[in-house]
RNA sequence: GGAGCUGUGGUGAAGUUGGAGUUCACGCUGGACUGUCACUCCGGAGGUCGCGGGUUCGAGUCCCGUCAGCUCCGCCA
């Protein structure tokens, strides 16, 4: 059975269509029966527009329209009138017209739909999640989609301009050490032996340049078996970039400028470049963060050097062991009550902090446990370099370095949120440079890559590799956006001598590295030119763009946080056949039964 | 692996000191209604209180366990 195609979508119908015949094809929004005349407000993925079925105009359409359901799929041909001025509706786009149906056609009828089809609704998630394809209905969805869209081309665009090269690189790859847990793909052809899905093309992409592309992008998925959160998802899609003979400062230009125009074309935001830029050290420092929010102040202080010599045990004994004391200043809340700090440092615990010093200044009265045991001169000191003002709450973590950033870190980002800080509307990009190269990991007891094995150190760094690599400085490079990080690349290693440092740095062995990356170090051997690049994490930059909270409101059919799909209801048992073929016999302990 | 919050007709919620599956809104359904757009009015249907166990004369409510969703820590660039 054929039904009548549409002409014109129901959205884009205006005041200046009155009089044009049109025939609409879409979903049943709402009908409304007022015994008489029905009103069928008719949807596609342009927007509403109001039908009207007359018994007056034609008997056989309303009698159909009677029938009609929520979400039942129709065709409907008739004339665009203009409404009488009291029955326009001003909060509709196509408010001052409406159809005055002729013909209808009931292309599909629809089960009553578990929630609303509209944007706000009020439903959980977990519903939202398995019945998605109801979901993507709400205009919000399209909205987000259509946005997504538009972004990902705005990059295509930006990267053809300068003659980058799309290629595609492996679904079906090898796992690879250091990093995320690898995805696996049983072998049928080899049993016993697995693919692993790419957690991201970087060795390929390093070998488009030695094969001499130059500018190579895909904007790709990627993989990572990690747990997840609000941004981050076990599928993500990546934009990646990889260019030969190009400076670091010469492409963090280019990425800026990408960046930039994106945000432009979509926002109207102007955003200066170049970008402000950040030394790790100084972002942990100041903001406890290697992606600090750059919205608002708040920075963490340091008063170790006061801390040391005065009378409070625990600040003085944590610095003379090599720890610290940091502070922040929380504006405003020295009414904080026992239990709103008592909270306070609940939260802090999280982070690892073993308590949290507080000093309230109200009223030329300084409360709090501590002050008792600092000078009046070392209190000057503070308030002068926390720049006190009447009613400000100072809170203090007193350990090493990670918990003070991490713990600080993460309170200066709860009080921005929670004290309205936050200018919603800013973008604050910034990059953060000169990260460590290697970092010792206490488990494995070796020196782990923090970016990964192939990324090139400073040149004047080279020298610590025999010495103290935890020193050396890596030419990478984070791309911060309002607290997220939305892209990280390097300067890779073109060297062979230099990467046999790095290598042995990690603890690898030349067998051990030839086993691994042995066909990547055989390319290198075949002229390598200098290069380095780029990744961008295309759902969370959609997500900031499109001010949401979340990466599954970004991504059409996301997973939930035990990366299940509860539509489709993967991952699930296979058939032991499908076991069998792939020479895989499934061994559960019995207290991982699920 | 750990912590917190949540789970009650299709949806969202309320449910007191432990006393009958009780309530509200939306939706659904039958009827009435010719200008509604949150239509209105009258009637009706709809439940394994996430699941399992325990305490109790009696559990949506208390206890233990478990599952699912969300957020966070660990993990992850």
């Amino acid at each position: 059975m054929e039904f009548q195609q549409r002409t014109v979508f129901c959205g884009t119908l205006r005041k200046f269509d009155v009089g044009s015949e049109v025939t609409l094809n879409g979903w049943v929004q709402k009908r409304r029966d007022l015994g008489g005349v029905i009103f069928v407000d008719l949807r596609d993925r342009t927007g509403i527009v109001q039908t009207v079925f007359n018994p007056e105009i034609n008997a056989a359409a309303h009698e159909i329209g009677d029938k009609v359901r929520t979400e039942y799929v129709i065709s409907v041909k008739g004339k665009v009138v203009e409404r009488d001025p009291e029955t326009i509706n001003p909060n509709m786009l196509t408010g001052e017209i409406e159809i005055q149906v002729e013909e209808i056609e009931i292309i599909n009828q629809a089960k009553t739909p578990p929630f609303f089809i509209e944007d706000d609704v009020d439903v959980d998630e977990q519903v939202r999640l398995k019945y998605r394809y109801l979901d993507l209905r709400r205009p919000q969805m399209f909205k987000t989609m259509q946005l997504r869209h538009k972004v990902t081309k705005m990059f295509r665009d930006f990267l053809d301009g300068h003659e980058f090269l799309e290629i595609e690189t492996p679904m079906l790859t090898k796992s690879t050490p250091e990093g995320a847990r690898d995805y696996l793909v049983p072998s049928r052809v080899h049993p016993g032996e697995f693919f692993a899905l790419p957690q991201s093309p970087q060795l390929f992409k390093q070998l488009l340049m030695v094969a001499g592309y130059e500018r190579y992008f895909q904007i790709v998925r990627c993989f990572r078996d990690e747990d997840l959160r609000a941004d981050r998802q076990p599928e993500f899609t990546q934009v990646d970039i990889e260019t030969s003979f190009l400076n670091m400062e010469d492409l963090l230009t280019m990425m800026e400028e990408m960046m930039a125009k994106i945000v432009k074309e979509l926002k109207g935001i102007e955003i200066e470049t170049p970008f402000q830029r950040l030394t790790y050290a100084d972002a942990m420092d100041r903001y406890g963060s290697d992606k600090p929010d750059l919205r608002f102040g708040m920075e963490l202080v340091d008063i170790s050097d006061i801390a040391q010599t005065c009378g409070f045990q625990v600040f003085n004994g944590t610095v003379n062991r090599g720890g610290q004391v940091r502070g922040i200043n929380v504006k405003g809340c020295a009414h904080y009550s026992r239990k709103d700090v008592d909270d306070l440092m609940k939260f802090a615990g999280k982070y690892g902090a073993k308590g949290l010093a507080w000093m309230a200044f109200k009223d030329d009265e300084i409360k709090g446990p501590i002050a008792k045991f600092f000078t009046e001169q070392e209190i000057a000191t503070i308030k002068d370099r926390l720049q006190v003002e009447n009613n400000d709450l100072l809170l203090f973590v007193a350990d090493k370095a990670k918990v003070v950033a991490d713990s600080l870190g993460a309170l200066r980002l709860k009080f921005g949120k929670e004290l309205g800080l936050i200018d919603e509307s800013k973008f604050a990009f910034a990059w953060v440079v000169d990260f460590p190269l290697v970092e010792w990991d206490e488990e494995a007891k070796r020196y782990v890559a923090l970016h990964h094995p192939f990324t090139r150190p400073r040149p004047e760094d080279l020298h610590l590799f025999d010495s103290e690599p935890g020193q050396i400085r890596a030419q990478a490079y984070d791309m911060v956006l309002n607290g997220y990080e939305i892209g990280g690349g390097s300067m890779r290693i073109y060297k062979r001598d230099i990467q046999e440092k790095m290598f042995k740095a990690l603890g690898f062995s030349q067998e051990e590295a030839n086993e691994k990356f042995g066909f990547l170090l055989e390319a290198f051997e075949y002229g390598t030119p200098p290069h380095g690049g780029i990744a961008f994490g295309l759902d969370r930059i959609i997500m900031i763009l499109a001010g949401a909270s979340s990466l599954r409101e970004t991504i059409a059919f996301p997973k939930t946080a035990s990366a299940k799909d509860l539509m489709t209801n993967a991952p699930d048992a296979v058939d032991a056949k499908q076991l069998e073929e792939l020479s895989i016999r499934i061994s559960i302990p019995p207290n991982q039964k699920s």
